[in-house]
DNA sequence: TGCGTGATATTCT
DNA sequence: GAATATCACGCAG
């Protein structure tokens, strides 16, 4: 019998909560992915919060609702993965309820298991901070592609995310920023809904 | 710093 | 149907 960490995966009710709220208790939670039979994970260490209807950043702006943003609008604790700039995909959890349609984007990972398939599928990568640090980047370490868009992130499928703190991580290791990337969002660019941990060397950027 | 890249949404006929 | 505008990014340099 293996020693190994006590870890289980978080309950539904985790997730059913606003995306803000969700995005900073998943910060310290890890993520953990089984493609192709082999386990590479690590731990949230960057997310932000996408609010919904009325968030001018957010897929379900305005009620938007198509094939592609579909898991937005599911219950929360589904993975929603979409694909942009032709090469990129991008992992989030979906918080909330049924026809709630927040996420929370994953933006870059600590890896702690897995890290040499993770080099295997990045050939790119130079040390272990290359791996996970930008939300495309941990969703190629990971494996994790469209084929993955709706799983159940608190069942037994091929990507789920485990409790690692039964805590929150204390106020002074968390710090608060305006999103990445969403130059298009007028008043909403600048709202503070990005959480990373403090001096982490695996967020995407300092 | 400036691209590549292609799926998707939107806006036409 | 088809054209086009847009895009939660990563990489080379």
């Amino acid at each position: 019998m293996t020693k190994r960490p006590t870890t289980r995966r978080l309950s539904r009710r985790f997730f059913r909560r606003d995306a803000a709220t969700l995005a900073r208790a998943l910060l310290g939670q890890r993520l953990v992915s089984t493609v192709g039979g082999v386990r590479t994970a690590g731990a949230v260490v960057e997310t932000e919060a996408y609010l919904g209807v009325h968030d001018k950043a957010a897929h379900t702006y305005g009620g938007r609702r198509s094939a592609r943003n579909a898991t937005m609008w599911g219950h929360g604790g589904h993975a929603y993965v979409y694909f942009v700039y032709g090469m990129h995909h991008c992992v989030n959890a979906v918080a909330g309820s049924a026809e709630e349609p927040m996420a929370v984007l994953i933006r870059a990972l600590q890896p702690d298991e897995g890290l040499s398939e993770m080099y295997t599928r990045r050939q790119r990568a130079h040390d272990d901070t290359d791996l996970c640090s930008g939300p495309a980047k941990l969703c190629q370490a990971l494996g994790i592609t469209r084929r993955l868009d709706g799983v159940d992130l608190t069942g037994p499928g091929e990507l789920c995310i485990e409790r690692r703190l039964d805590r929150p991580l204390p106020e002074t290791s968390v710090s608060v920023g305006p999103r990445v990337g969403i130059g298009y969002a007028e008043e909403w660019q600048g709202k503070p809904l990005r959480f990373f941990v403090r001096g982490n060397p695996h967020v995407s950027r300092g």
